[in-house]
DNA sequence: TTGAAAGCGCTAACAG
DNA sequence: CTGTTAGCGCTTTCAA
């Protein structure tokens, strides 16, 4: 049925392994045979079995990756970002997506364990480490992505989240707002840490950081939705929304219009991610924006030097910084420390950003 | 370093074969031996060589996943329920990104093949079907996705493309448009379908259908958005356009807004697939609906038959009817024979639904 | 019910 | 430069 080395050997009249030598770019066959067994495979359409070269050599070219939601813009382009660049280091990349569930994740990787992987890029949704641990356990290099266990027994690599909501914060302090909630999203440590970078601008300016003003959100605009119905609902409504997502904040605005309250005269809101919906005419959403693409090229060289076992043990932590990109959705003010952002395509027109604090 | 099955077998002071029916659920051996072999496994941690049994088997267990760009939440959502399905079929995905560009597509091809997948689920970007015909040639079964050759010499899952979009034109008209726009996507024969029904429409309302009333879009929101300024700042600018996808009327609507244009008193503007963005409270686009999950769940049903060897090789085609979805973007009209969506959560406000005239 | 042997397609190690 | 041999870890076939 299928093709194989030995097919090929006996049509070219050499061994098979000069056909592996050959196959696999040796440079040890003469030309003339090189040339003679590349038209045979080309003719008889052969395909190496991978199977029985990952057999063989303990490698099957494959990483597994593993996020949240793939439905999700952030985490679709991510996916798309590292499945690209894997395949031009030549691997293959087994996608997996846990929809927030921990359970959904231990089975995911029981799976990809099952499968392999030579390493796996890990966007968890578990906050305990409990599959990381198990990861490790098969002894499979591991690479955690946005979200990470604390303490972290690997590499992570993800936004510097405090300083990230501390800048945001400190923007909308300075635009004159004294209550500013903030909306959380499912991803705990992270949450926890932007949670942190929320509280201490506020702490530091006096001004009310309580557990009332805290939000935890549910999957999705919806979640968005909700937790701005939630805190918009109230006697004391908070004059600013910080969310964690800008597709949270997508929800924060609907409850907003639906409940007849105007952004940002009534509720200034912020996001994170700078995703095309938060520059968007009808929403120019204020958010926070930093290189997707560097953070998950930066993750995947980490993960491709441990699978070449390149690297010790040793964990590293590389924190992104972000820029606050500013749109109408916190009421424009003049004269800010401010500078066109020239990427804004295709329009930048009232778009500004501030520098993070914490290169 | 592996814990092969010679260890189990070893350590259970039984044979390789006996470990091998333990471990595949084969109701050939005693209870007792049968506990003695499980708990060993787990106490060594054995997870069985995944390359070892494809090359023995011949199926890895695995299906090839090719999307335009995973970062379009249609298509992150499309691979996201295609990735579960499949797993809870026992199957891994192999995921891969083409960027909409067809070089990418045959070499994204060229590995999944080299990997040795047993089926292969294609939303192709090429539209000769030579990406199809290279793994046919592979003697790996496919299904189509939204996206076909003509002919198709397999199955095909897609939308009822003509027919959704005589339903959206029809749907214009009888508000009262007279020049209506399309703005094509990047899927050529897909689009070449819903262009079909675009004009068939407009035809027999005797109305202009020329090929200046249709615009050709780039990739994503921007690409929309490009379409969007060429269409709208010409002196007999359309008063609606239909967008083949809600991405492309995104970048429609920040085009109008750019140019002043009000939606939907100086333009009109529809979208395709019903995106949580279209149903944003700033966005409220009128599009099209359908159940993207149901059609990923057929074609995916039907890749597995044919992996399975179940069905002949005569290829099927499937085409999911539409639901009209109207909101505001083409301004409402009371008195349609229209009835509210119980599903447009959180809040359908405004939002009505027409059925599609081909099930 | 269990075991022994053969071999899936390939590569690594060594011999020519 | 090319060929031969010996497995990789597993399942299948057949024998006990």
């Amino acid at each position: 049925m299928q093709v194989t080395i030995k097919d090929i050997a006996r049509a070219a009249s050499v061994s098979v392994q000069t056909v592996s030598n050959v196959v696999n770019g040796r440079p040890v066959v003469r030309e003339e045979t090189r040339a003679r067994v590349l038209a045979i495979c080309r003719e008889l359409n052969y395909t190496p079995n991978a199977a029985a070269r990952s057999l063989v050599t303990g490698s099957r070219k494959m990483i597994g990756a593993v996020v949240p939601h793939i439905g999700n813009p952030l985490y679709g382009e991510v996916t798309t970002f590292l499945t690209r660049a894997a395949r031009e280091l030549g691997f293959s990349t087994l996608v997996g997506d846990t929809g927030w569930e921990t359970d959904a994740e231990m089975a995911l990787l029981r799976s990809l364990i099952g499968q392999g992987v030579d390493g796996m890029m890990l966007a968890s949704t578990t906050d305990d480490g409990a599959g990381l641990r198990m990861v490790q356990d098969a002894g499979i290099p591991v690479v955690m992505l946005f979200n990470y266990p604390l303490p972290c027994p690997t590499d992570s690599f993800r936004l510097d989240n405090a300083g990230a909501f501390r800048i945001v914060t400190r923007h909308l302090i300075g635009l004159g707002h004294c209550r500013i909630a903030f909306a959380r999203g499912l991803a705990r440590n992270v949450s926890t840490a932007r949670e942190e970078g929320w509280r201490s601008e506020l702490q530091r300016h006096s001004l009310p950081h309580g557990d009332d003003l805290v939000a935890v959100t549910g999957i999705g605009q919806e979640g968005g939705y909700a937790a701005g119905m939630s805190l918009l609902s109230r006697a004391d409504r908070p004059s600013a929304i910080v969310c964690s997502s800008d597709i949270i904040a997508c929800g924060v605005l609907d409850a907003a219009e639906d409940l007849g309250l105007r952004v940002p005269h009534d509720v200034a809101v912020t996001g994170c991610d700078d995703m095309f919906v938060a520059g968007m005419r009808r929403i120019r959403l204020t958010t926070l924006r930093y290189d997707h693409r560097a953070l998950v090229r930066q993750a995947l060289d980490r993960l491709m030097d441990r699978i070449a076992g390149k690297v010790g043990e040793d964990p590293i932590t590389m924190s992104t910084p972000c820029d606050l990109v500013i749109r109408d959705s916190c009421g424009m003010k003049a004269g800010l420390r401010a500078t066109r952002v020239a990427t804004d395509a295709p329009s930048p027109r009232g778009t500004t950003t501030i520098g993070s604090d914490t290169p």
